[in-house]
DNA sequence: AATAAACTTAGCCAAATGGCAAACTATGGG
DNA sequence: CCCATAGTTTGCCATTTGGCTAAGTTTATT
């Protein structure tokens, strides 16, 4: 488990934006220009443009120009690191329901036997 | 899916923080008072708070006093919208994947069929 | 060559965020 | 009653965020 973890940090943070949401969403279902990522969100060029970049830090996307033209793809390995944080939680929280388990064994134990 | 999802912004926003994250993990674990809580953080009890007031905004923690001490327990349940928005990216980025099957098929069959 | 299209850059602004110190409010123990 | 413990509230500050307009820049298109 890494102290540091900006990975983490830019990942739940470029999430964290319902504009950026949409924009991902939109491209999960495949890649757009800038202008047509930009459409449903009603925000200007510059706003979406910097939303971009967030997503782009976040490894969510991927951008390449041909010609004048900026084309965005969805990076879904990107969202590796927190399906693992999500897991490595789950992991922790059940181990804790065991010894809760244990727990309970213990005072049944003591029930039954008495002192 | 809603347009308006103050669940899922407040939920990333609460995990986007590397602070907020340490805690929630020494949480997960069990309760514990505000004050062990801040340990490991370095930082002091007002940021730690207002730390921890985000993570409740979030439903991510639940507090509630005994005594003098304010005892923070883990909400997992609370992680579950995160885990829902997963899986609906996933679900469009395999339709996506079975549309571009479905078109190397009809490329493939071109191909064979010949003009 | 001139115009339109598609970004891109620069700079401005208000609000939110993340940190702190200092002062205040219980509550539990001796 | 007195004092330490455990929070809590208040205000301060620097930085970041999320929006904008206005003014470039680079490619098509006509």
């Amino acid at each position: 488990m890494a102290k540091h973890d900006p990975d983490l940090s830019l990942l739940f943070h470029a999430l964290s934006d319902p504009t950026r949401r949409l924009m991902l969403g939109r491209l999960a279902r495949g890649p757009a220009p800038v202008t047509e990522l930009a459409a449903p969100t009603g925000f200007k060029l510059p706003t979406v443009l910097r939303h971009l970049s967030v997503l782009e830090a976040a490894g969510l996307v991927t951008t390449q120009k041909d010609g004048r033209v900026r084309s965005c793809a969805f990076m879904p390995q990107a969202l590796q690191p927190m399906h693992d944080w999500l897991e490595e939680q789950r992991a922790i929280w059940d181990a804790r329901l065991d010894r809760l388990d244990d727990y309970v064994m213990t005072l049944m134990k003591e029930q039954t036997d008495g002192p």
